[in-house]
Parts: structure tokens; C-alpha cells; sequence
RNA sequence: GGCGAGUUGGCGGAGUGGUUACGCAGCGGAUUGCAAAUCCGUGUACAGGAGUUCGAUUCUCCUACUCGCCUCCA
């Protein structure tokens, strides 16, 4: 494969407040680090949205340059304070809760369709990197140990502040920094931090202790991806300070004049135009999400449906609409004939698709072009596939219809679906009878019956049709026969 | 206080220096015993002010408002 066949991606860099040209600085291997969960709870509704961008990046990226040629790391932070805080609150061991944690992320982002990274390094694994590391730092003059801890010498570091556009010494008059006897300035941020007997800790130069947070990244990405690689992902609020701690971290350390080419970063996640907080209520998880049937797909189309770079609402209507558009596309795309399949695995996903997704992944601009392609898929089956296609690249399913969603509630109720013909027939019978008679008054009767029992009543040439919706309770039903 | 993002039609949400976003809702029509579903068609917009320009929703500046980060919440 050339150069010059391959999709230009276009990404915006934080770094560079632009959207630039994306040139991997090794096409034979694209490299990304994503910063993944501290695990001690449940993933909530916006911790799905930097996967869901990141996972869309990805697929584009192994699109364009070819599924073996993308390394795509996300971490798990399995020591931290709050996971310390609640092993003790619930008399488990720390291991028990991010062994637990780790298989509900996993579980509960594969529901929304997000594959699994290259690679998942946990922090506790990487301890000896992670030492190593902040020993060259000090022996660079870069950072210093002080009472049991390791602290970064952020004045050691002129371009400190440059991703997240903040100078230090604005940043100290906000005075919200952490002052600490053993800091050397209040803006220095912790490498290492002593543990008690009690806490997880690990034998160091500067005693039994363990890692601060952000150094857990820059030991992780470097032994995975190297000292500098391609694309650096996570959250708006990570960029500072987390992610300048990691630039300077890995920079002073590996010597670099940069860690990662690109910086991207997500906006941030609301609730019914709210920020989400457990004091407002509008607090949930992607699997109480789950639990109340809304469907991973339905997650993942809400959150496609706006640019990731802008501030997204979580909101009941959007999620409702979301359900409608995927319950139409599919009706369209299952209908394909038998072994559709066979011709949507050959069809190459549509051009517009790619290069709005290639444009600084523009996920809604995509979703507009699969309208226009549903709007055609009526008459053309070309479209049609076309349609299947674009959904199996954003992993929404294509191959079946969504009737059987309400259809696995309805087998539960009724105990077969087939049970529903007795009234369809009842009701195909008196209106033919009515046809002739031209009293429509018991047909209308039935029908309004049917349709209080929760039922959806479709009459036309063709036949009478009935369908369960959500709603539907048999036993509104009895005595109707 | 510091830094940053945003403000598009009833709602959601793209985009562009002069030309259709798209979806939902609405409206009109077809179809229907009536509906539903479906199909066809269709209106409404670029926060306010100033500037640059032949021309700005799109560039610049100011104002207002909203939001985020600065606290190991993604």
C-alpha cells in the first residue's frame, strides 16, 4: 500500500489548538495511549463517551492503516486512594474490588460496542518503569525525594503550562495548589508517595510507598508505544493537570521534546443540561443504563450524534430518538435478501463515511450521510448495503430487525409470540365482515381494545397486522375472544 | 481571580466568505372504512453590536449569556 491511496485523516491538536494533518510518525505501526479508568466503581454514562470517541478514532485508524498496524493502549489505574478507600469501607481487598472493577468496564464497554485496545497495562504492573523513571528524573535534576516522597520540580521544566495554555505562576496566584512542607514549591506535584502499613506500597529508593497518578501514565505509554508516539487520548478535565504532568514527566525523563505528536481530548458529558453529580440526581451508569433496556447501540448512536469535541446532553429525548432511527435503519438493512451478508462484507464502506470521520472524526456529520443513505435504501438496495456497511463500521448492528427486542419481553409474558394470531385473526374477520356491512363499529371496538392492551394495530389491504410494544400487558386482553 | 470552550430554525445537531445540511416535531398531499405505519412534498436559523469585504452565519474586535478546567470526577 502507498502513501498517497490512504484516507488523510485530519485530527484537531490540543497541543497546536489546530486541526491538523495526521502523519504517523510510523505507518507500519500508529500508536495511541488512551488514559482508562481508576477502577473502584461502576463506569458511569461519561465515562463512556471518551471510549466511544477514542474506539471510533481506532476502527479509523485500523481502516485506514490496516488492523495489525495499530497499537492502541488504554490503562487501568488499579492503585489509587479510592479504591484504598473502598476496600476498607467494604472489608474486601483491594484486589477482590479492581479484579470486580475491571470485568464490569470491560463488560459494559463492550455493550456499548467499543472494542478492546491493543493492550490494557494495569499500573501495578509497571511499578519497577515506573521507578525507574522518576530515578532518572531525579538524577536529571528534573525532580527530588523528599520525607518519603518523589516530587516533580516543575520549575525544572521551561515548557510546563504549553498544552493546557497556563503559566505557573497564574496558576499559584489561583492559590488552589497543595501546599506541603516537603515541596520545594507549591506547584511541584508528587512521583512517589510513602504508604503506611495498611496501604498498598512497594519497596523504592525512597521507602516503602507508592506511585502518584500521573507517573503511572508516562512509565505505561513508554514501555508500550516508546518515548514518543502518535496520538495521546482522554478527557477534557485530564489535560490539566494530568496531562501536562505527563508531558513533563516523560520528556524531562526520556529526553524528548515531546511525548506525543497529537493531543486529543473529548469534551465533557451532561445530564438533561446539567453536569452530572450524585448530589443532583442525574448520577447513572452505563449499566443501569443497560438494566433498564436501553441498548448498547443506542448509547453509542447518542453519543455519536455529537461532534466529541463539543459538550454533550444525555438527555431522555435524545435517547428515545436515538431507538426510533435505529429501529427504522434496521428494519431497512435486515430486510436485505438472503445472503446480504456476502455483499455487505465486500462493499467498501462509503466514501463520505470515511472522510467524515477522517475529518477530525465528525460522527454526526457520518450519521447525517447514513440518513440520506436510509432515505435512499427505501428504493435502492445498493444504498441499502451501503447502509449495513457504514453500520457494521460504527458496530451497530445491521443483520436483524429490533422487533425482537420487545419480542424477548413479549416471549416472557405470553410465553410465544404466535399467540397474538387468535386476536389478529379476530380482527381480520370483522373487518372484512365490516367491509361488506359497512358498520365499522365492533371492528373499531376491537381495535381500540387492542391498542389500550399496549398492542400496535396496522390494518391495510394486505391484512391486519399487531404488533407488542413496550406497554403491552395481556391481560388486558382476556375476554376479548 | 486565572485559563479555555461554546451561543445555528420548535428541539437535536453539522457546515460554509456568496449556492440544500441532516434528523425529530410541524404543515400539505397520497394511502386508509377511520387510524397507525408508510410514501411524496414543504416553511422557519445562524446571541447582540462594531469592523474587514463587492458580499459574513462563516474572518477580527467588543458585549451578554452558558459551560468546563484550575481540587488524583472521563
Amino acid at each position: 500500500m502507498t502513501e498517497t491511496n490512504k484516507t488523510a485523516i485530519k485530527l484537531y491538536n490540543t497541543k497546536t489548538r489546530k486541526k491538523e494533518a495526521f502523519e504517523p510518525i510510523d505507518a507500519e505501526n500508529v500508536r495511541m495511549y488512551v488514559c482508562g479508568p481508576t477502577v473502584y466503581d461502576r463506569a458511569h454514562i461519561g465515562n463512556a463517551r471518551p471510549v466511544i470517541v477514542f474506539d471510533t478514532l481506532y476502527r479509523l485508524l485500523r481502516h485506514v492503516y490496516g488492523e495489525e498496524h495499530v497499537t492502541y493502549v488504554r490503562n487501568f489505574t488499579d492503585v489509587d486512594d479510592k479504591i484504598n478507600a473502598k476496600a476498607a469501607e467494604s472489608g474486601r481487598t483491594i484486589g477482590e474490588i479492581t479484579e470486580e472493577t475491571i470485568a464490569w468496564y470491560l463488560e459494559d464497554m463492550a455493550a456499548v460496542g467499543a472494542l478492546e485496545p491493543t493492550k490494557m497495562p494495569r499500573a501495578t504492573n509497571y511499578i519497577a518503569q515506573m521507578i525507574e523513571m522518576i530515578e532518572a528524573l531525579i538524577a536529571k535534576g528534573h525532580a527530588y525525594a523528599a520525607e518519603g516522597h518523589a516530587l516533580f520540580r516543575v520549575r525544572s521544566y521551561e515548557k510546563y503550562g504549553v498544552l493546557s495554555g497556563r503559566d505557573v505562576d497564574d496558576m499559584i496566584a489561583g492559590a488552589r495548589v497543595e501546599v506541603a512542607p516537603y515541596k520545594e514549591d507549591p506547584m511541584d506535584f508528587v512521583l512517589w508517595k510513602p504508604s503506611s502499613d495498611d496501604q498498598p506500597g512497594w519497596e523504592s529508593p525512597w521507602g516503602r510507598g507508592r506511585p502518584g497518578w500521573h507517573i503511572e501514565c508516562s512509565a505505561m505509554a513508554k514501555a508500550l508505544l516508546g518515548d514518543v508516539f502518535d496520538i495521546h487520548g482522554g478527557g477534557l478535565d485530564l489535560q490539566f493537570p494530568h496531562h501536562e504532568d505527563e508531558i513533563a514527566q516523560s520528556c524531562c525523563a526520556n529526553g524528548t521534546d515531546e511525548m506525543a505528536k497529537v493531543w486529543m481530548h473529548n469534551e465533557m458529558l451532561q445530564v438533561e443540561g446539567k453536569k452530572m453529580s450524585k448530589s443532583l440526581g442525574n448520577f447513572f451508569t452505563v449499566r443501569d443504563l443497560l438494566e433498564q433496556g436501553v441498548p448498547g447501540e443506542v448509547i453509542r448512536f447518542v453519543f455519536l450524534s455529537t461532534h466529541y469535541r463539543k459538550p454533550m446532553d444525555w438527555t431522555e429525548k435524545k435517547r428515545e430518538e436515538a431507538e426510533k432511527t435505529l429501529t427504522k435503519w434496521k428494519a431497512l438493512t435486515s430486510a436485505l435478501y438472503d445472503g446480504a451478508a456476502r455483499s455487505v462484507a465486500k462493499t467498501p464502506v462509503p466514501t463520505v463515511i470515511i472522510e467524515a470521520l477522517a475529518d477530525d472524526l465528525n460522527t454526526a456529520l457520518a450519521l447525517a450521510e447514513m440518513h440520506k443513505l436510509a432515505k435512499d435504501a427505501k428504493h435502492s438496495e445498493e444504498a441499502c448495503i451501503q447502509l449495513a456497511v457504514s453500520m457494521a463500521f460504527l458496530e451497530i448492528e445491521w443483520s436483524s430487525p429490533w422487533q425482537s427486542n420487545f419480542g424477548s419481553s413479549l416471549e416472557k409474558i405470553l410465553g410465544d409470540p404466535a399467540q397474538l394470531e387468535p386476536y389478529e385473526r379476530l380482527l381480520s374477520d370483522e373487518r372484512e365482515k365490516a367491509m361488506t356491512t359497512k358498520d365499522f363499529s365492533k371492528v373499531d371496538q376491537i381495535k381500540s381494545a387492542l391498542l389500550s392492551s399496549g398492542l400496535e394495530v396496522r390494518m391495510s389491504k394486505a391484512g391486519v397486522e399487531l404488533d407488542v410494544t413496550p406497554d403491552f400487558d395481556p391481560s388486558k386482553l382476556e375476554g376479548l375472544l
